[in-house]
DNA sequence: ATGCGTGCAAATAGTTTGCATTCAC
DNA sequence: GTGAATGCAAACTATTTGCACGCAT
């Protein structure tokens, strides 16, 4: 398969990694890397938003039309990522899921509960209390997510006129 | 409509404060205080789990088999408990959503992903923290919640067997 | 008496699966 | 060449909605 990828004009070298450790993973699984996979990849890595399945879908039909990439490969790819810790699922509210890559850094989320803008933040403190509540209680723990809701800046002041 | 929480062995006072709460809620939105509602609430107050609507519909067919409530009103009735805030939901997994009463003092979620169980803690300093977060990044706070994922005590010592 | 709430069934949304074909290895 | 991955459509699951009737106010 050519790896198109090579086209990309967004490619860097956070990029290159991620794709190798993608290509690691599959190999390792017997798995195939493929054309799909990996425009999948990119765009979630390309996107500043939390994308839902359906959003990822309709980038997906935009950008690379010519693959004509149906829904269930993306649900399928997304599980597969999700699977492997390469990607990691927020669900919330009324809406589904929505997944990001987990790769970039780690950081938990502000959501605003009136226009669903998600912001992120990291906060030292909160990542150490967390294991050591999990210590505590005999857990081993694996992953954490945590949201805060509330109303945005800009919601607020739009409330106020 | 008699008040058949009369009846209830498990009433406390903790118990009728809330009804009393979710019959102000009502009464100030000008809705109708229904049996069905009420025997939402109060399966949900004595349910020590977190309940899926489709569990707490099955609850409800079990316990109050002669009112046939249907699985439409559960999903009302919690969506009613969930806008006012009575209520509060959770999502992970590949599980639905899960659902708790919030009048019952706060605290986030160790989840197992072996099993599913779900463990209660409350930090102080992870509260406070985020409160600080909020108030920094602009957010007028409403609500949070913080899942930790990992393996229970007990999953983990049957893997090792 | 009024109109909100209910159960039911149908509709919708979100996600998964079976299958024939295509493609990476 | 072989088996995994894909697109499609059908199947499923979870949730929502329209409607006629019942009940709380």
């Amino acid at each position: 398969m050519s790896d198109i990828s090579t086209n990309f004009s967004e490619r860097t070298v956070e990029y290159n990694k991620l794709l190798e450790d993608f290509k690691k993973l599959l190999k390792k699984n017997n798995l195939k890397f493929t054309i799909q996979r990996e425009v999948i990849l990119e765009s979630l890595y390309n996107s500043n938003e939390h994308l839902t399945p359906e959003s990822l879908h309709q980038v997906l039909q935009k950008k690379y039309s010519e693959l004509n990439i149906g829904i269930a490969t993306v649900y399928r790819t997304l599980s597969l990522l999700e699977d492997s810790k390469m990607v990691t699922s927020l669900s919330f509210g009324a809406q589904g899921k929505k997944y990001e890559l987990g790769a970039k850094n780690h950081h938990d989320h502000l959501i605003c509960t009136r226009c669903s803008k998600i912001t992120e933040f990291v906060d030292e403190q909160i990542e150490a209390r967390q294991h050591k509540i999990a210590d505590e209680l005999g857990f081993k723990m694996q992953d954490h997510s945590m949201q805060i809701y509330g109303i945005c800046k800009e919601c607020q002041e739009k409330e106020n006129k």
